[in-house]
DNA sequence: GCAAGGTC
C-alpha cells in the first residue's frame, strides 16, 4: 500500500478534505502545536491505488529570509551593504514545530502530495514543504493538487488528478520576497540612522523611521490627499435654478449645464429665460429602474464596508472577520473571489438563518420561492468562496464587534441570493429661454433586497406631477444661484483600502496592516471624520505640534452637489458618522516631500516601483523573465535611489527641519 | 530596532 502524505496551507482544510476524502478521520495530535493535526485514514487514488494516508498542514509561511547574523546588526554594517549581503533562509522560530511534523512524517511516506491554496503565495508555502519534506525523504514523489473550494466533488476530482508545483510561480514569490527584505531593511537603517536624532523624543523612546514597498505608496495617497486639502482655492459658480408648481407639487428643475465659473455669461444666459417668461416640455419620460444588488462579498469590500458602516478600523474587521471563521461562523476571510460557484448549496445556508429574530423572516421568504442566484462579479481567486455564513449564531454568543461583522456578512449574503429593488424613474425636461432644464423623480415599487441591506439606501423622492411633451408653463421662480467649489476631504479608511487596492499596493490580507503599520510609525493619525472640533484635533505630529498651517476646507457650499445634476438611478451612500479619516503627521509629510525633492524620476511615494514589481512577477510566472534578473534589475534601480537620497540627505533632513523641528516658520 | 507574506 502506497503512503501519502497530503499537506495544506491551512489546518482548516486539511480537515475539510480530510473528512470528504476519508469519512470522519481519525485526528492526532502534533506535538508543540495545538492548532495542527494529523488526519488518518485510508484512500483509493486513481493514480496510487489503495493508499494509507496522512493528511495534515502547516500554518502559511515556514520559512523567513535574513541576514546574516553580521548583518542583522545595525552596527555591523553600512546600510549599503544590505542590497548583496548575505541572505539565508531558515525555519521560524514558531514554525520549528511544524517543520518538524513534517520532516517526521515524510520519513515514512513515499508520495508527498501538496495542498496548498492555489496561488502564487500558496504556491511558494508548497516549495517550502517539498524542501522540508525531500530533506527528511529524498526519495519522495512529490504531486499538488489543484483545487478552487472545498466542495465534496471538486476535492474528490483534484484527488485524482494530480499535477506538479509550477517552479515559477514559486520563484517569482521568492524574488518579491528577497527585495522586500533587503530593501525594507537598508532604506530603514538609512533613513533612521539619519534622521531619528532631529526628531523630538518622548519618554526616551527612539522610534525606527521605517520603509516598505507597501507601507509607503500608502502613506503617499494619505499625503496626497492631504496636500490637495491644503491646497485648496474654493473657486466660486453660478448657475440656475427653475422651480415650477403643479398639482401643489413645487417640481424643482435644474440647470442641464450644471454650473458655470463665468458669472456674466450665466447672466446674459439667465436674462434670455426671464425675457422668454414662459417654458415649454421638451420630454418626459416614465420607465422601470433598477437598484442592483450587491456582489458576493470578497475581503477588500468587507473591509471597505466595514470601516464605512460598522465603525470599525480595517484591522478589526480582518480580526474580528478570523475569529468568526476559526469559531465557523462565517467562511474563510481572505478572498477575492465575488462570484458563487454554480455547485454550491445555498439554500441549504440560506436555511441556517430562517431561526433568526432580524432576519429571520427575510431567510424563509427566499425559501419559499423568493431565492435568485447571485450576481457574478469579475474576480475569481480560484482558492476560496466569496465570504458567507456557514452556521447559525445567536447574538448573546458573540462581543459587539462580532456581532456586528457576523451580521453584515449574513444580511450581505441573504441580499446576494434576493432580487435587485425595482422602481420608476420620471424624467421631465423642459427648454427656457433656450436652455435645458430637467427633474427627475423616482418611485421605488418592490424593495426586495433592500429589506435585509440596510447598508444600501434607495428612496423614493417626492412624487413628479404629470407633464406632457408640448406643454408650456410658467416657472414660479427662476433665479441665478451662487455656489463654490468645496474642498475634498481627507482621505477615508475605505477611500484609502480602494486606491490600495487599485494600485496593487498589499494583499486582501495585508492591507488593514500596511494602514495599522503608517499609524504605528506616526505618519498618519487617524480621527473620525466629522468629530472634527476639538483642541488641535488637526494637529499633526506626536509631539503636539500644529503644522500652524492653514485649514484649507472652505465652508462647504454643499451645492456643487445640487447643481451637478443627473445622479444615478437613487440616492447616495447611506450618511453615517464614524468613517476615520487619515491626515498625516508632520513627520509623515516631511518624509515623502523630502523623496520627492530628491528628485528621483521615480519618487518612493508612488505607488509605480510596486506596481512595476507585480508586472514583474508576472514575468517571471510565465516565463518571460528570470528570478534573478528580476532581482538584479531591482536592486540596480533602488540602489540608484539609495544612493541619490543617501548624497542628498540634506534635502531629507531639511524638510524634518521645515515640517518636524520649526513647523511655525514656514 | 528593518519588509511583506502566509496563518492561529
Amino acid at each position: 500500500m502506497a503512503r501519502i502524505l497530503c499537506v495544506a496551507e491551512k489546518p482548516s482544510i486539511a480537515k475539510a478534505v480530510a473528512n470528504h476524502l476519508g469519512g470522519q478521520a481519525r485526528a492526532d495530535n502534533v506535538r508543540g502545536i495545538q492548532w495542527v493535526k494529523n488526519y488518518k485514514f485510508d484512500y483509493n487514488f486513481q493514480s496510487w491505488g489503495q493508499s494509507s494516508v496522512t493528511f495534515t498542514s502547516v500554518a502559511g509561511h515556514i520559512q523567513n529570509m535574513e541576514f546574516h547574523t553580521r548583518y542583522q546588526k545595525w552596527t555591523g554594517c553600512q546600510p549599503s551593504e544590505l542590497f548583496d549581503a548575505p541572505t539565508e533562509v531558515f525555519v521560524a522560530k514558531d514554525k520549528k514545530p511544524i517543520a518538524d511534523n513534517i520532516a517526521s512524517l515524510a520519513a515514512h511516506a513515499t508520495i508527498l502530495f501538496i495542498w496548498t491554496d492555489c496561488d502564487r503565495e500558496g504556491e511558494h508555502i508548497g516549495s517550502q514543504v517539498r524542501e522540508i519534506a525531500l530533506k527528511a525523504n529524498p526519495n519522495m514523489q512529490v504531486w499538488r493538487a489543484r483545487f478552487s473550494n472545498i466542495e465534496r466533488a471538486h476535492i474528490i476530482q483534484a484527488a485524482g488528478n494530480p499535477i506538479r508545483l509550477d517552479d515559477a510561480q514559486v520563484s517569482a514569490v521568492s524574488a518579491r520576497i528577497e527585495l522586500d527584505l533587503r530593501l525594507g531593511a537598508a532604506f530603514t537603517r538609512m533613513q533612521t540612522l539619519a534622521l531619528q536624532n532631529m526628531m523630538p523624543q518622548r519618554d526616551d523612546v527612539k522610534k525606527v523611521i521605517s520603509y516598505g514597498s507597501c507601507q509607503f505608496p500608502t502613506l503617499g495617497f494619505v499625503v496626497d490627499r492631504y496636500l490637495r486639502v491644503r491646497n485648496f482655492v474654493p473657486e466660486p459658480f453660478w448657475y440656475i435654478k427653475v422651480v415650477h408648481e403643479k398639482d401643489g407639487i413645487n417640481v424643482k428643475f435644474t440647470w442641464r449645464r450644471g454650473h458655470l465659473f463665468d458669472r456674466m455669461a450665466v447672466i446674459i444666459i439667465f436674462e434670455r429665460c426671464v425675457s422668454a417668461k414662459v417654458a415649454k416640455v421638451t420630454k418626459t419620460s416614465k420607465k422601470p429602474t433598477k437598484k442592483w444588488k450587491p456582489l458576493p462579498l470578497t475581503t477588500v469590500e468587507l473591509q471597505k464596508m466595514g470601516s464605512k458602516f460598522l465603525r470599525l478600523t480595517s484591522q478589526d474587521v480582518m480580526k474580528t472577520a478570523e475569529a468568526l471563521y476559526t469559531k465557523g461562523w462565517i467562511s474563510y476571510p481572505r478572498t477575492e473571489t465575488d462570484q458563487f460557484d454554480r455547485g454550491m448549496d445555498l439554500r441549504k445556508l440560506i436555511e441556517r438563518q430562517q431561526q433568526d429574530g432580524r432576519w429571520g423572516p427575510f431567510a424563509q421568504s427566499l425559501m419559499n420561492g423568493g431565492f435568485n442566484q447571485p450576481r457574478n462579479g469579475r474576480n475569481n481567486d480560484k482558492a476560496h468562496p466569496p465570504i458567507h455564513p456557514v452556521n447559525y449564531v445567536a447574538p448573546t454568543q458573540l462581543n459587539d464587534n462580532e456581532r456586528r461583522v457576523y451580521e453584515f456578512v449574513v444580511r450581505r449574503f441573504l441580499a446576494c441570493c434576493s432580487e435587485d429593488a425595482v422602481g420608476e424613474a420620471t424624467d421631465v425636461e423642459i427648454e427656457y429661454g433656450g436652455e435645458n432644464f430637467h427633474a427627475h423623480g423616482l418611485t421605488v415599487i418592490a424593495r426586495n433586497y433592500l429589506d435585509v441591506y440596510p447598508y444600501d439606501k434607495w428612496e423614493s423622492s417626492q412624487n413628479l406631477p404629470q407633464y406632457t411633451v408640448g406643454e408650456q408653463l410658467e416657472p414660479k421662480e427662476s433665479s441665478m444661484e451662487e455656489g463654490k467649489t468645496s474642498a475634498p476631504s481627507y482621505l477615508t479608511e475605505p477611500e484609502l483600502i480602494a486606491l490600495m487596492d487599485a494600485n496593487g499596493i498589499g494583499t486582501d490580507a495585508t492591507m488593514a496592516d500596511h494602514i495599522g503599520k503608517i499609524k504605528d510609525r506616526e505618519y498618519v493619525m487617524a480621527r473620525v471624520k466629522g468629530a472634527a472640533g476639538g483642541n488641535g484635533g488637526d494637529s499633526a505630529g506626536g509631539n503636539g505640534r500644529g503644522r500652524g498651517r492653514g485649514r484649507g476646507r472652505a465652508g462647504r457650499g454643499g451645492r456643487e452637489g445640487a447643481a451637478a445634476g443627473h445622479g444615478e438611478g437613487g440616492a447616495g451612500g447611506a450618511a453615517n458618522g464614524g468613517v476615520q479619516e487619515f491626515i498625516p503627521t508632520t513627520l509623515g509629510i516631511a518624509l515623502i516631500e523630502g523623496y520627492d525633492n530628491v528628485g528621483f524620476e521615480t519618487s518612493l511615494s508612488k505607488p509605480f516601483l510596486r506596481k512595476e514589481m507585480e508586472v514583474q512577477m508576472k514575468a517571471i510566472c510565465e516565463g518571460r523573465s528570470s528570478r534573478n534578473d528580476v532581482v538584479q534589475q531591482n536592486l540596480d534601480q533602488y540602489r540608484a535611489v539609495f544612493i541619490r537620497t543617501t548624497q542628498q540627505i540634506n534635502v531629507l533632513k531639511a524638510a524634518i527641519t521645515k515640517y518636524v523641528v520649526q513647523p511655525n516658520q514656514n
